[in-house]
DNA sequence: GCCATATCGTTTCAATTGAAACTATACTGT
DNA sequence: ACAGTATAGTTTCAATTGAAACGATATGGC
């Protein structure tokens, strides 16, 4: 008959579950973006961050791209070459390593950019609009610290199990 | 000439930009969790949430565990139907409704949820002792509203710009 | 009872993904 | 100059994904 919370955990209820809802808030808004620029531009969302970044920093390399974007450089090599054959972005080679690619906006491009970068900024507003001011500063900071975190539970995290749990065991 | 902001917008930016951080955040927590119970008990992350709702609400139906997790239900049969094979679920057929199967951990699952739990809840504390208290009391106020705002946004936000149909379509 | 419609869970199939291999170019030390 | 190593970007291939079709069961109207 339905136990409540069986064992003496403190209850891992997903619904509050800090990462879960993390998931949910985030895969919610991409879905809510994407369904505003991916119909009309048909663009997917690795090739919506492409011409972000090149909008606001123009003539990076794939590589380049795939670092500020924090994407697979495979997925930014397929998303580059659809946009390029889409005429929205141009690639040169570099003059002076001839394995790295120049990659900016083509025109084309740049009016896609300035038609999807305010109806972008319109969904974080409207986001936003939806939290106080103060919350809106906390927000920020408190995105920081826990992305700060996360990187580092990434990188230590493995050892989480020793280092919390269980000092008999394992 | 990179130019810095070309039209009228206040700015683009990736890295500043509330979608793409709560996205970068999420992906950063949801890896570091993973690779603190997937190595260890071999379990996706579908698996891990199957067995989490089911630790706290057993005897759900598939599409019940599909709808807490708000995960896709051919994901959810996929990771049920591997959890049985690892015999860590226990299925059998609502006597009132033969098309239901009603699903609980079995012993062996008990047992990993039972260890996988508290390292959940060791991770998410981890995170928060990052933040103060009333940054984590602001965390639980904002989530809330965002993800309001958000499920708004993904109904009616294809209007934000100009109008686009179809809640629900594709 | 019988038909139409809805739901549960699985299967199919085509598209997406990413790790590893690969090509081409660059750098480093000798 | 050469060998060895490193980096940029692409291709390959196998695994993952989800939309749609499906079989089985249930429900409501007649």
């Amino acid at each position: 008959m339905v136990p409540k919370a069986t064992s003496a955990d403190p209850a891992l209820d997903l619904e509050r579950f800090l990462p879960y809802r993390l998931s949910i808030l985030s895969n919610t808004i991409s879905q809510a973006i994407a369904g505003v620029y991916g119909e009309r531009f048909n663009l997917n969302v690795t090739q919506w961050r492409v011409i972000a970044v090149l909008g606001r920093y123009p003539n990076l390399s794939a590589v380049d791209v795939a670092e500020r974007t924090k994407m697979d450089k495979v997925a930014i090599s397929r998303a580059v070459n659809d946009l390029i054959a889409g005429g929205r972005l141009d690639r040169s080679v570099d003059k002076s390593d001839r394995r790295r690619s120049v990659l900016c906006l083509s025109n084309h491009g740049w009016d896609v950019y300035r038609e999807i970068a305010p109806l972008a900024l319109a969904c974080e507003a409207r986001l936003k609009s939806s939290l106080t001011a103060s919350e809106c500063d906390a927000l920020e900071r408190i995105l920081d610290k826990l992305t700060t975190a996360g990187v580092a539970l990434l990188l230590t995290g493995e050892d989480l199990g020793m280092q919390i749990r269980c000092p008999g065991a394992r």
